[in-house]
DNA sequence: CCGGATCCTCCTGGATACTG
DNA sequence: CAGTATCCAGGAGGATCCGG
């Protein structure tokens, strides 16, 4: 009696997807980035003051991974001082358009959460 | 002339939502787990092979972690040796049901993605 | 079988200083 | 203005041991 003892056990494998698209939006930076460039154009140190307690580093690692992902578009103007702008592409858009779905999840959910929440670490001291 | 200044340039104050549900989600053992619980109820072994490679101290803290946030619920049975199960709450359902959303948005639009990456990482070594 | 406690490592990301 | 380069602290997470 040799069992085939489930050889794909690991559901996961299954579908690649969710995992990688989640990993394309599952950062703070990115999910800033891209909101405030929903509202339109911006400029380097629009985005820097717009997204707030951001760093140069995360922001230029944030703007670059976008753009490698082909979510924005990053246009230079040779100009001095050098002027620089960052757009959505319509990749980009329709990602954004799912992120607001999720939000829309979050306006109809969130209180709920926060109730379990209240319940779980109330119940902590009984 | 006092120019107001923009006060809220920050335009990620406007919804805070978005913000808080993705961290909520934005976890690869996070969606792992509720990904294996949307096939059903599971108990702790099942959840650990399944998912396959997660530490038993990440599983752990996933589990917590979505039971706090009401996204799972924890049934244990008092036998020895013990027998825990995990199913999704309601509002789990309801979340796993948009993370497939972003599932959808994957299957059409993760090749562009992935296109998208090779022309940058091409373009590198011009 | 389930999971808490500890230790230890590596990576993320902030601060800072410097260029075209 | 729009980045790059370097340094460094803190937290995330794996490995391991133990206890109910």
């Amino acid at each position: 009696m040799h069992k085939p003892e489930t050889p794909t056990s690991n559901l996961l494998d299954s579908h690649p997807y969710l995992r990688q698209t989640l990993d394309l939006v599952a950062d703070k930076w990115i999910v800033a980035a891209l909101y405030v460039l929903s509202h339109g154009t911006k400029r380097y140190s629009e985005l820097q003051r717009e997204i707030g307690d951001i760093s140069q580093r995360m922001l230029t690692r944030t703007l670059r991974d976008l753009e490698r992902n082909g979510l924005i578009e990053r246009q230079v103007y040779p100009v001095i001082p050098a002027r620089v702008e960052y757009s959505l592409t319509p990749l980009g858009q329709t990602l954004s358009q799912v992120l607001k779905s999720l939000c829309e999840w979050s306006k109809v959910n969130f209180q709920d959460v926060e109730a379990a929440r209240n319940q779980y670490d109330g119940a902590e001291l009984d």
